[in-house]
DNA sequence: ATTTGTAGTTACCTCGCAGTAACCAGAATA
DNA sequence: TATTCTGGTTACTGCGAGGTAACTACAAAT
């Protein structure tokens, strides 16, 4: 999932896409945003990710220092997820990201049906 | 390659994700920058991507408006690759990717063999 | 006559990403 | 007693992304 070739690079840039440069990771980072969030709330907010996929990224994401995971020794477990401060300053990064979309987005038509929003 | 579940989605961010959120196409957006370059050079400054996959990218990010293609009628053919102001409008948000990452990676060390540089 | 150079395209094959389903602990609830 | 609830993990599996190699056109050079 993260190219090794990319994070083994000595170009900053080449590294960073090689951390974030998938399709989850904005996603999931812009969905926890500020907040902290459980899990299963990520599980059932991003509907087209599974389980284990979410697993991985989040651990990853953890690894590379853009989010703290907070594990309480309770049963049934519980386990919160918020941005780090590296993750929360790549934030505006994914603003500008939307902002530029719908500057230069070329129109489409999107069907009325299997509407997906990760936006908050 | 472009995620079409993605893409359907009416959710400007998640849109966005789905035509540049994959790790090569940020990379030969930043290998381009202002200049003009032609398809050989794309494929002997970023030696890891096949003739193939460069292909593809390229023909999506024309269709996705980031870049103009212009083909000579020569021959042996000649094609040159440009940023449309779409593109041009990307860059300054990978700057800003460098510029987070080099603030909060944690300190890698790199081999000093296998070295592959991206920036200009 | 043969080689070279460019920008691909095509067929073929393999590796691994990612989906699915089953399973886990152990307290609380019914 | 059995079910539920949570946050995973594991094994199995299939599809498709992506790599490789061969091939194209045609002009110019050797």
């Amino acid at each position: 999932m993260r190219d090794e070739r990319f994070c083994a690079s000595n170009c900053p840039f080449t590294r960073a896409i090689g951390t974030i440069g998938n399709k989850w990771k904005p996603i999931i980072i812009n969905v926890i945003g500020t907040r902290t969030v459980r899990f299963g709330q990520l599980d059932s907010i991003i509907p087209l990710i599974s389980r284990k996929v979410l697993t991985e990224q989040l651990k990853e994401l953890e690894e590379d220092g853009l989010l703290e995971r907070l594990a309480y020794k309770e049963l049934p477990p519980r386990v919160e997820y918020k941005l780090s401060e590296k993750g929360l300053a790549f934030l505006p990064i994914l603003e500008s990201i939307k902002e530029w979309n719908c500057k230069y987005e070329v129109a489409l038509t999107p069907k009325e049906t299997d509407r997906i929003t990760y936006a908050q």
